[in-house]
DNA sequence: ATACCTTTGAAGGCA
DNA sequence: TGCCTTCAAAGGTAT
């Protein structure tokens, strides 16, 4: 029933309906028309995975909503790909991080707002949801207690 | 098969 | 209140 990705994430068959998952749709830009455009279609992007555990409990997951530059970096991706320089997604990310940098003020702004749409809608289709309920269910290297009992350790140096 | 890398922003917990 | 930590996407690379 339930598909599994890459990364042991698993998709209900009810989530192209809802979201933007760019694995699941066909591979047209998600944001590729005006923001205005994309908010119109802004439901995308609530991910509700029902997982299946090892243990033989089926389980919902549901993912955080984008924030500002993760829609930015979903629309601008498949630019910088065209571009042919790079190929890797942490070489793509440094470039959008830096192109998000060179967005003057009201362009970002759209998509804080579209970030801010998600959110509140996200709110609305999961009143409960927190984003404590996914915390370790990335296994991160040196991260001894996947229960997500104590998000204490760094991993990523930021 | 799966974690890592890399980015920014949001959110939760703790002192 | 401010700091720290994790996750959200993505896909090539490394283990």
């Amino acid at each position: 029933m339930e598909q599994m990705s890459s990364r042991g994430e698993c998709v209900h068959p009810l989530v192209p309906l809802l979201l933007y998952s760019d694995r699941l749709l066909p591979p047209s830009p998600p944001y590729s028309g005006p923001i205005g455009a994309a908010a119109s279609k802004q439901a995308h992007s609530l991910v509700a995975d029902t997982c299946y555990h090892g243990n033989g409990i089926n389980r919902q997951t549901v993912k955080k909503p984008l924030n500002a530059f993760m829609l930015f970096m979903k629309e601008t991706r498949h630019k910088v790909l065209q571009e042919g320089r790079e190929r890797e997604s942490a070489a793509i990310n440094r470039i959008l991080g830096r192109r998000w940098h060179a967005l003057s003020r009201s362009e970002q702004s759209k998509y804080y707002e579209l970030a801010q749409k998600e959110r509140l809608l996200h709110m609305q289709l999961y009143p409960g949801w927190s984003a404590r309920d996914n915390y370790g269910k990335r296994k991160r290297k040196g991260s001894q207690e996947p229960t997500g009992s104590g998000p204490r350790s760094r991993q990523n140096g930021k």
